[in-house]
DNA sequence: TTGAAAGCGTTACCAT
DNA sequence: ATGGTAACGCTTTCAA
């Protein structure tokens, strides 16, 4: 049997009501008293049974997560931020996956609703449809994806596709393609408005969209071939994944990277930092993303508007590896040479 | 308001107690009673609160997991199998993570013992010493792991050498470089004990183990130049991670896997398929190692015996992909040949 | 077979 | 500032 509330109280000469505001730090009790039950509580090692605890009081401080696929790595470093800072925070996270179904979604945090605070929705999936009966299910925050309805925390894009381009143009590329991701997908539609504002901001830059391949390493390798056809010396691909099915597949035809062709994913998956050539990839504030939508929702879930603080954006980085190199032609220099 | 066994009750006309009995399936219910009970169940939507029923009845109904990093890939597969099966047989799992803590470990599991029905441990660290301790915390499987106290599910590791030899023997190669992992791993000590085993397997084949390297990407990288100095024509790496920093080494030494040397990892980490070339590695069974965990658990948890079950050994897998091939001499053929 | 009632550990409310 | 009491949703005696 485990150490009770009633156990501390007793030891600390005071009612069980004591001992819960003295531990909980609600209401009003004097410094003196809290610290003898604090003490009392630590003596016995007594540890809140938070099933009673959000049984009796309304709040569960809980908070549910929702992912498509926990394997992912992607998810997996969101989920386990979330819940280090979330536990920081006195929160119990419990993950649920949809398995990619849209349709597991809603019905998954109708049966969670009850039982937690709020929830973190990480599933891009989610037709915009669907987000109005989604805020009747208690408050929700939304993870790498935006929404009218949902406040939401979100990394910068356009800016991760910007440090890419830039990072390409400063090595001497000037034909860059763009593996494109999933017709379908929302967040690869962020990246084509992300791609079309780099070619704004880099008009001597020939940046050519190829594909639109499936979000595996098969779409990769499928994609390698429009690349190699689109004559450019550098590609940015959809996600890290399909870099590497690129990667696989260029080798495949003979072609060396970076020597012959330059490379850069995107989200910094564990697999990049592995492959050879090592991936050029920008990395999303994975961690920093989790805190700030812990931070919302619980701020959300303790009453606050959503008004003031709807919409986090986050930047981006770029983590230069091997993958990318000058083109083989070498780096055209302008201006004066000084040597 | 989250619909309560008593509205359930009331649809069905019963009292709460019966509808807990035929919700539940504990004592003797008329049948056509449990029926009704269960339709306005359904027709209400209802769901049992978790934490108020594990409150009354002694059971929780939840299963502590404990790994060391959720970010390894191979202990996200084991907790997300566990959590699926565990879910079908009406158990909730709570997955807490020690960092590579092995101090941490037993503290966490005394402060989940009490509100959990048992412990799945996949910590290969735990020094013998402790686990006396750690079994007066309640019931307690290990996964991946051997002990002499604690029931547990392991994998033979000896077949996935013996696999992994043999299927470098039938290519031909019959000097063979084991990278050997971390000498004071647990894990590690395994495998050796596996490749003794294989050597007296294979009289004819030269098996030199090589280096001690750390179980991450760097540790491969270092133990490459170790490998190609053993004249090998073959490696067996100790895991995965291990096998990707090789590949990329020898990469960078001008070798070419497959065709100068074959690589096999160990683990099956998603990385491994998406490697260049991809990686034949040895599988671990890790969906079923973790619903055997989690049936021995629930088993033990309802108060069966340890003795009968205590040990479950699963079979490996080996997966072969590009990077095994004969060696360059070419395959050796014994008897005569019929063309 | 069923229902009434008690109680699991905790916190909220209302007195004091 | 503190204590008594009720209640959260559920299961489990115990009696009918």
């Amino acid at each position: 049997m485990a150490i009770t509330i009633r156990d501390v109280a007793a030891r600390a000469a005071v009612s069980p009501a004591t001992a819960s505001r003295a531990l909980t730090g609600t209401g009003s009790v004097d410094p003196a008293t809290a610290a003898r039950v604090r003490d009392a509580a630590r003596e016995l090692g007594y540890e809140r049974n938070p099933w009673a605890s959000s049984l009796r009081g309304g709040t569960t401080r809980k908070l549910a997560m929702i992912v498509p696929d926990l394997m992912n790595p992607f998810f997996a470093e969101l989920v386990r931020s979330a819940q280090a800072y979330a536990h920081e925070l006195g929160y119990l996270v419990l993950v649920a996956e949809t398995d990619d179904d849209a349709g597991a979604e809603l019905e998954l945090l109708r049966s969670l609703s009850d039982r937690v605070d709020g929830s973190l929705i990480c599933t891009p999936q989610t037709a915009e449809s669907a987000q109005g009966r989604l805020v009747d299910e208690g408050p929700a925050v939304f993870l790498h994806r935006t929404s009218t309805l949902v406040p939401y925390v979100i990394s910068d894009v356009a800016l991760g596709v910007r440090l890419a381009v830039e990072n390409l143009v400063a090595l001497g590329h000037r034909r860059i393609a763009y593996l494109d991701g999933p017709a379908e997908s929302w967040s690869a539609g962020l990246r084509r408005v992300a791609i079309a504002q780099a070619r704004e901001e880099f008009p001597d830059v020939d940046i050519v969209t190829v594909g639109q391949v499936r979000a595996r390493f098969e779409g990769g390798v499928a994609g390698g071939d429009l690349v190699i056809a689109s004559g450019a010396t550098a590609v940015l691909a959809y996600n890290d994944v399909v870099a590497l099915g690129l990667l696989h597949r260029l080798a495949r035809r003979g072609l060396r990277v970076p020597d012959d062709i330059s490379i850069v994913g995107f989200d910094d998956v564990p697999a990049a930092a592995m492959a050879s050539p090592a991936l050029t990839t920008v990395a999303q504030p994975l961690a920093e993303s989790a805190r700030a939508g812990v931070d919302m929702l619980v701020a959300l879930a303790r009453g606050a508007q959503p008004a003031d603080r709807a919409v986090v954006v986050l930047p981006p980085t770029l983590v230069v590896r091997e993958s990318t190199a000058p083109p083989a032609a070498g780096l055209p220099r302008t201006g004066t040479d000084p040597v």
